[in-house]
Order: C-alpha cells, then sequence, then structure tokens
DNA sequence: GTTCATGCAAATCGTTTGCACAATG
DNA sequence: CATTGTGCAAACGATTTGCATGAAC
C-alpha cells in the first residue's frame, strides 16, 4: 500500500535541468530539453515525474496550481492566503509598514505597478479535519 | 480600429458579482451565479466579458494568468517578480527583515507553511521597447 | 443601419489517464 | 519475478473561437 518509488533517469534529469535553469519552465520548455537526452520522452512522463517530485517535496508549482483562473474585481489592494489542502483563497488585510513596502520597491529597481503577498498554509476549516 | 465598447447588461452584472462577493471566483462559478439572472447566459459570454473587464484594468486575473503551470525547484525561499507584458518570471532575492515577515505570521493567526512575494510589473526588457 | 455582444457548438490547448511493454530492484 | 516507470494515443476539462442572430448606439 505504501508508495514505492524506483530511480528513473528521466526523473533525475527533469530535475537536474530545473535546478540548473534560473527560469521558471513550464511542462513543455522541460520537455523540449530533457528531450534531447532522451529522443523518446513523452510529454505525459514529464508531468508524472513533477508530480512525484513535487510529493517530494523537491519541486514547487507556482501558481494557484488548482487548473483554473480566479478572479477577482481590483479594489483595494490586499493579500491572500491560499489553503494548500483544499485550495481555497482568502483575502489577508495586512497591517505593512508603508516603509517596508518601499523598501520592497526600492530594493528591486523595477517599475512595480503592484504587488501581492502570498501566504500558503492549511486554512482553519481544514486544520479541524485532520 | 480603435476598440470600441458597448454597454451590456451581462457584463454590469458580471462585475457587480465580483464586487460583491469576497471570494476569489473562477468563471464557473460566475456563470452559475450570473445565470440566475440571464438563464441563457453562455460560458463564452462570461470569458470575453472577464478578458474586456481585464483590459480595462477593473478586473484582475490572479495567478500567473499565463494558461499553463510553472514549476521550480525547491531551494531556498525566494520571491517573483513577473512581467505583466511579456509574462517572465524572475527571481528576488529581498532583504526583509526577519521581523517583518514573523509579524506577517503573527497578523494572520494561520498556520502559514510559506509565504511568496510576488510584484508584478514590466521588466527591464519591456521597458526598453514601448 | 452599422457594429459590437451574445448564444451555441465546435475547436484548441494544457494536462491526465489507460494500456501494453520496458526498466528497476 | 513483481512492480513501477515509459511511450503512445485517447480522454478530459478549462478556455477560446467561428458563425448567425440580437442588442446598442
Amino acid at each position: 500500500m505504501a508508495e514505492r518509488t524506483r530511480t528513473s533517469k528521466q526523473r533525475d534529469r527533469i530535475l537536474e535541468v530545473l535546478r540548473q535553469t534560473g527560469s521558471h519552465p513550464t511542462a513543455k520548455w522541460l520537455y523540449d530539453r530533457v528531450r534531447r537526452q532522451f529522443p523518446n520522452l513523452s510529454l505525459g512522463t514529464v508531468y508524472r515525474n513533477l508530480a512525484i517530485l513535487q510529493r517530494q517535496g523537491l519541486v514547487v508549482k507556482l501558481g494557484f496550481g488548482s487548473g483554473f483562473e480566479r478572479y477577482e474585481a481590483k479594489i483595494l489592494p490586499h493579500h491572500h492566503f491560499v489553503c494548500e489542502r483544499c485550495g481555497s483563497v482568502a483575502d489577508l488585510k495586512l497591517a505593512l509598514d508603508r516603509s517596508v513596502m518601499q523598501k520592497l520597491r526600492q530594493t528591486t529597481g523595477l517599475r512595480t505597478t503592484r504587488y501581492e503577498i502570498r501566504l500558503f498554509g492549511i486554512c482553519k476549516r481544514c486544520s479541524g479535519t485532520e
């Protein structure tokens, strides 16, 4: 019943490439890259291995990862708390010093239009469940 | 050639619902909700109007909004800068005081496993282009 | 009346899955 | 040998798009 995991040259290479690149590639990018060593590699294998690597805590999927987009009306800038178990998203009203945000912008030196702080964790409802 | 936009009861209602709800709904959720007033509403219309509202700056799409997932190997915690024009994602090394992050966690009172600060703006490469 | 928005259905595209075979332990 | 991983192709689900009709101006 316990999950067994064997080694696989493809998976090793996927992780290696992901560690070397400074970018945040998509599955397709990884597929094209790793295919140089494994010409018969299939996209399905890339997805399957990415899932395994995530379960092992070696890889993170950016974004909400729920498969579909979420929208909100632009009102006041605010932040989000994302539950890693049920995927729910809650608004956060964080009282951050203005100075901190100013510092953020200065540090980056980039033209920043907006920012968002995203906290990930287990929401209260899911907390009671486990 | 200039883009004309007419009013539409459906679009008004979509925005209204989005403004009233505290959640971060998916297109499907909005569709089900707005259909109460417009039984013949189609999902395509919802997507089309969400796109228009985004162009008008009234609505924001959460996530990277590029349509596909992005992955990264889990190394040290860090943050991201997302270019709103070309969609590129860059790592940010922000020197944030530990105290600030502690404050963040305390404020929320939630069990937080990780956090990520995401800045949105126009990257240097795109900046030179316009 | 001209043009944009809608509804419907088909098409698209990223991701997942079933199956037969190859590789791991 | 028992079981997991792979490649291939089909399936799936969210989003997009073409087209004929209806609404806005």
